[in-house]
RNA sequence: GGCCCGUUCGUCUAGGGGUUAGGACGCCAGGUUUUCAUCCUGGUAACAGGGGUUCGAUUCCCCUACGGGCUACCA
């Protein structure tokens, strides 16, 4: 029998959750989903010192928003929890404990000082200081002191680590799924602390237990843990267990400039980094992304589908996923493509999804907004979606369809409202007030039989009547409003204007 | 500095020993429109450099350069 795929996402709760993570909490869900496996989470939180109280919780939210569930996780317990790594610490004491019956651990006793006192003194000389097969006999731990001191200061309560005894001319040859092979001289390499002085485990040992534990038959992660591949694979075969396959995601670099993208990158350009909002950084959410858009996008952010398709549902996307495709290299955050994405969403949106969504936008600019029926709104926003990107933008694309414009736009005054205007505009009232049908294509055929009539062009009426009833020279097609805004409105909006406008000299 | 990973239009990428090097975002132009935007059409633009291997390299190999990551009792 196969096993089963079984992948975790593993975040610290060091703070919010960013745009990194979230992919590769995508890409792992994806890998799962693809295969009929199980997508879990795991909350790495063995660092005392960096825990943020809300962090978990928060991540939980943000996977949910985004449409990326866990099947296993804190709060979901499945059979392998619990999921959190700071109820797990008797397991990490049990298997470190075996690590150093076996040989393949070490207590270790020097103090930070002293250690940082070697880094500086090799760094004067231009070397590096590592912990390894070269100076451990001579540094202050169990391999190089006696039984019996050892056995005294452990009994005395000295604080003590314990570390990986990386084995003297090894080369390890590793293989990535996304990578393929590598190579690596043990030699190079440090022993690693396994567990610190303040009895928790570090990130590399409470990772291989509980992914060994879990049964992950994949491990999916950042490209930053690479350099550490090696290790983990030692790990493995310390314990005697056989190692799940890896595949290490290219990381998400600046848009602009060196590196990868931190949360100033999306201060200074003014685009979000993170799912939620948290704290002073506005999140995705609360920006008006749409979670299918931020997924689409992030899903084709170091991986592509081989095909030109750039529209996918996440069903499209589980289906199409292929670890094999994914990048190499790393790629920039594009935030202008970003807003395409939603944009093209946006404009998939059930028009009654975005009437829900864009009530609330209407209260915060309009008394009475909950005055206008389902019937107006759906006709206003499917007028003017194909313009936005946001439903946020929906209100600052059709405000006149709310309220009659507070002010003209003086350019268009000055281009538009020409001396005769006036009498042109009492003339087209003439015109509307008697029709009975009031609906676009009418109102259309009137006014022109009109122009006709008395010979005037298009352009002579109609940009002057769009700045009485828009404010500016913008907007749909202008017997649309018209038909939305109804006769009485209408013909408000030009009696409005001509006292407000007058006759220009 | 050491170790590891990488390098196709500005960006995300397809491709792969012989191609007019394809698509998308952005940008530019034209069209549509009474206007703005959308939209449609078109255009701009790339194989980091140098050596090999080969009849032929953007594609395979090596070197260099550049980029990225790691180098903590952080993950």
């Amino acid at each position: 029998m196969k096993d089963s795929v079984r992948v975790r996402f593993a975040p610290s709760p060091t703070g919010p959750l960013h745009i990194g993570g979230v992919r590769t909490a995508l890409f792992n869900y994806l890998f799962a989903r693809k295969h009929g496996g199980a997508f879990i989470l795991r909350i790495e939180d063995t660092d005392q010192n960096r825990y943020v109280p809300g962090a978990e919780a928060y991540i939980v939210e943000s996977l949910e928003w985004l449409g990326i569930p866990f099947d296993e996780g804190p709060g979901k317990a499945g059979e392998l929890g619990p999921y959190r790594q700071s109820e797990r610490i008797d397991l990490y004491q049990k298997h470190v404990v075996e690590l150093i019956e076996s040989g393949w651990a070490y207590y270790a006793f020097d103090t930070t000082e002293e250690l940082d006192g070697y880094r500086t003194q090799q760094e004067k000389q231009g070397k590096t200081f590592t912990y390894n097969w070269e100076n451990r006999e001579r540094l202050n731990n169990s391999l190089s002191l006696g039984k019996d001191e050892v056995a005294e200061r452990l009994n005395r309560g000295d604080a003590y680590v314990v570390r990986f005894k990386w084995p003297m001319d090894t080369v390890v040859n590793l293989r990535d799924i996304i990578r393929g092979e590598i190579r690596i001289d043990g030699n190079t390499l440090d022993d690693k602390v396994l567990f610190k002085s303040d009895g928790m485990p570090t990130y590399h040992l409470a990772n291989i237990v509980d992914d060994h534990l879990m049964k992950i038959s994949h491990v999916i992660r950042g490209e930053e843990w690479l350099p550490s591949l090696a290790l983990h694979h030692k790990l493995y075969e310390a314990f005697g267990w056989n190692p799940p396959q890896f595949a290490h995601l290219p990381l998400i670099m600046k848009p602009r400039g060196k590196g990868k993208l931190s949360k100033r990158d999306g201060e200074k350009l003014g685009f979000p980094v993170f799912p939620l909002t948290w704290k002073e950084s506005e999140g995705y959410r609360e920006s008006g992304y749409f979670p299918e858009a931020v997924l689409n996008f992030l899903a084709m952010l170091g991986w592509n589908p081989g095909t030109e398709q750039e529209m996918f549902t996440k069903e499209e996307l589980i289906t199409a996923f292929d670890l094999g495709r994914v990048q190499k290299s790393g790629a920039r955050f594009d935030p202008e493509k970003n807003k395409w994405y939603n944009h093209q969403y946006l404009q998939l949106k059930p028009l009654s999804e975005l009437v829900a969504l864009f009530r609330p936008v209407l209260t915060e600019h309009v008394k009475e907004a909950d005055t206008y029926s389902e019937a107006y709104l759906t006709k206003a926003i499917g007028m003017i979606r194909e313009r936005a990107s946001f439903v946020r933008e929906l209100w600052d694309l059709g405000s006149y369809l709310f309220r009659a414009p507070e002010a003209f736009e003086e350019k268009a005054v000055r281009k538009q409202w020409k001396p005769e205007t006036p009498a042109r505009m009492k003339e087209l009232v003439s015109v509307l007030s008697p029709l009975e049908d009031f609906r676009s294509s009418s109102s259309e055929k009137a006014v022109k039989e009109w122009l006709t009539a008395s010979g005037l062009s298009f352009g002579q009426v109609m940009p002057p009547l769009r700045l009485v009833l828009v404010g500016a020279m913008k907007g749909p097609h202008l017997f649309d409003i018209m038909e939305l805004l109804g006769k009485e409105e209408t013909l408000n909006r030009i009696e409005r204007a001509l006292q407000v406008l007058g006759t220009p000299a």
